[in-house]
DNA sequence: CTGTTAGCGCCTTCAG
DNA sequence: CTGAAGGCGCTAACAG
């Protein structure tokens, strides 16, 4: 008996009360069997038949308003600085697939464009849209840092660890650098380099300690200029392994620590005449589709970025359920993977 | 005189209430001062006193109360298929730059994670997370195509044609491939290859018209298998040049349709130790950061991505606002632009 | 110029 | 097992 199927939309959206309505019943029942709550007891009668109505008609309940009362949005966003990045495309599937496994929607934001990352939070968790955020973008200036104290409740830092309360996931880059160099030093180098990323930025300067320590523990030295600072981008890659090129005693070997860096120092091997691997063997931090095409082919660390998002997303859920949870946690693991290719090799006799 | 500061979180957020109180007025005072409303008459003094408790209290409005009675959210929503991929930073940068001079709120969802674009639509349209969408996503489903036809006039596809009253907008896929070919025509080749996408994508369809065309006009003939599709991965790029490669005659030129793919074709020639650009020239479709450090930096035509991003926006923005737009508008303007490098040279005597 | 009054669509006690 | 009532935070007429 199909009564009032056609007034069910005004502006397109079907409603609770449209569905009550159909289905001869009070919208609070409806909201009931819908939101499929447990401890709701509702005969098996009604409730097929608004399930019937509500399928017909197509209901699909507002997220605005529900989020209104229930004070949740059950969307959560993740901040990321570019979008073209080599990094973030697994850690943004890693969170997302673990937001919808746990019945949040995940949205991220670019911030590189006119956007500053503080614009986004304010629109983003300030204004209600989301519940708590990934924060995976680089510099979030003071404002952000010494936001409410309530902010810091409801972010997760990726890869970074910043003051104010904010609690930070941060990859294992210890571990990650200190496996790329071990295929150097199993290769048989033994003056090794690192082409790092900037001095300010943490991430980076764990991936040098790691670095340090890994070629210390095999008796080795490191030298003041065997760590050289660039940038994360293909041109400081390339400006960075130009000046490696031109120290003296060259090292025969390097630890490139970024994947967009690898390519530009590719680039500048390239350029001065520096055949690799023959005359110098190459490791790159982070994997990347295009590794494996360069020329020559790179061997990487692959480090466990999807882990990385979906660890993440589980600290921000269990963050947001109100439990506490560690200022720092360290991911160890899925672990870093080390992707043979053509970059390395004996250094020249 | 400050008299009621700390009643105003409860759970972190400061309501119209709260600064109604603060301010002893009423609390649709402050909300016509606070929206700026054009047509609001207030007193320069109550205008002023309210402005500051505001402030003083950090009010921030919840956007999900207000979208409730707005109707409108003012987020959009912009799918696209890999976050990872190269050609949509530019596409999200534009579309949050547009996004935000028109006063929106641009995110971006991803759906090659276990996340289809129906579920994200879902999420996103239905359920009133956003008011409209931009979908730079490959393949939707029919579930989408045939959807409801009010969603029809909340999508822009970008660089796609669907069935189903959508409005696309596209680039110039034709000029610009013409413009690569234009290249490789005035360093004097005539056997000319194209390395195409899918045969069922339409953007790839269009760029071999473009290719087929500018041939022709040139004179030249295009025989059946000067055409070879293949992906848009860096695999099927190192694939399909290895088809061309192995064609006879072969030819001395190749325009690829895509960026990743041109990263494959490059290391298939390496592999096959055909040397670019002495035996063979590249253009490739569409210029990204790394093309200037590939071995040899490789010949582009840039297309107008942030461009496309931001016309797609306002596209989406008139759409909204109840303007009809037409079915299919075709981005001329920037114009795409070739970037030359190294990939290209006179063909081998 | 400012306050009062209705809701937006949904959830959630509390009765019945 | 189901209906009635109140309210989440905000906007938008309509009075005054």
């Amino acid at each position: 008996m199909p009564k009032s199927d056609k007034n069910a939309s005004r502006s397109g959206g079907v409603t609770l009360a449209d569905v009550a309505r159909g289905a001869s019943v009070d919208l609070s029942t409806v909201s009931r069997v819908l939101t499929r709550d447990p401890k709701a007891r509702v005969s098996e009668a009604t409730r097929d038949r608004i399930q019937e109505v509500a399928d017909r008609l197509g209901y699909v309940a507002n997220a605005n308003a529900r989020s209104l009362v229930r004070r949740q949005t059950m969307t959560v966003g993740l901040l990321i600085p570019s979008i073209g990045g080599f990094v973030y495309a697994d850690v943004v599937r890693g969170a997302g697939d673990a937001a919808r496994r746990m019945g949040y929607v995940l949205v991220v934001a670019d911030t590189s464009g006119s956007g500053s990352a503080e614009e986004a939070f304010r629109a983003l968790v300030s204004e209600g849209r989301v519940d708590g955020l990934l924060i995976a973008s680089g510099r979030l200036t003071d404002s952000i840092e010494s936001g409410a104290t309530s902010a810091t409740q409801k972010c997760i830092i990726l890869n970074r660890q910043i003051k104010g309360g904010y609690s930070s996931i941060i990859e294992d880059d210890e571990k990650g650098m200190a496996l790329g160099v071990a295929e150097l030093l199993d290769a048989g180098h033994t003056r090794i380099a690192c082409l790092a990323g900037p001095e300010n930025v943490d991430t980076s300067r764990r991936r040098v300690q790691g670095f340090k320590a890994a070629v210390r523990a095999a008796g080795l030295r490191v030298r003041a200029n065997d760590v050289v600072s660039a940038g994360f981008s293909e041109q400081d890659g390339f400006d960075g392994m130009i000046r490696i090129l031109a120290s003296s005693p060259r090292p025969t070997a390097v630890a490139v620590a970024s994947a967009a860096a690898s390519i530009g120092a590719l680039a500048a091997c390239r350029v001065q005449g520096v055949s690799v691997p023959d005359e110098l063997s190459i490791v790159a931090f982070h994997d990347t589709e295009i590794a494996a095409f360069l020329s020559p082919p790179l061997t990487t660390v692959a480090m466990p970025l999807y882990g990385l998002g979906v660890r993440a997303m589980e600290l921000l859920h269990e963050q947001l359920q109100g439990e506490a949870i560690p200022k720092l946690t360290r991911l160890t693991s899925p672990e870093p993977v080390l992707h043979r290719r053509q970059s390395v090799a004996p250094p020249p006799i």
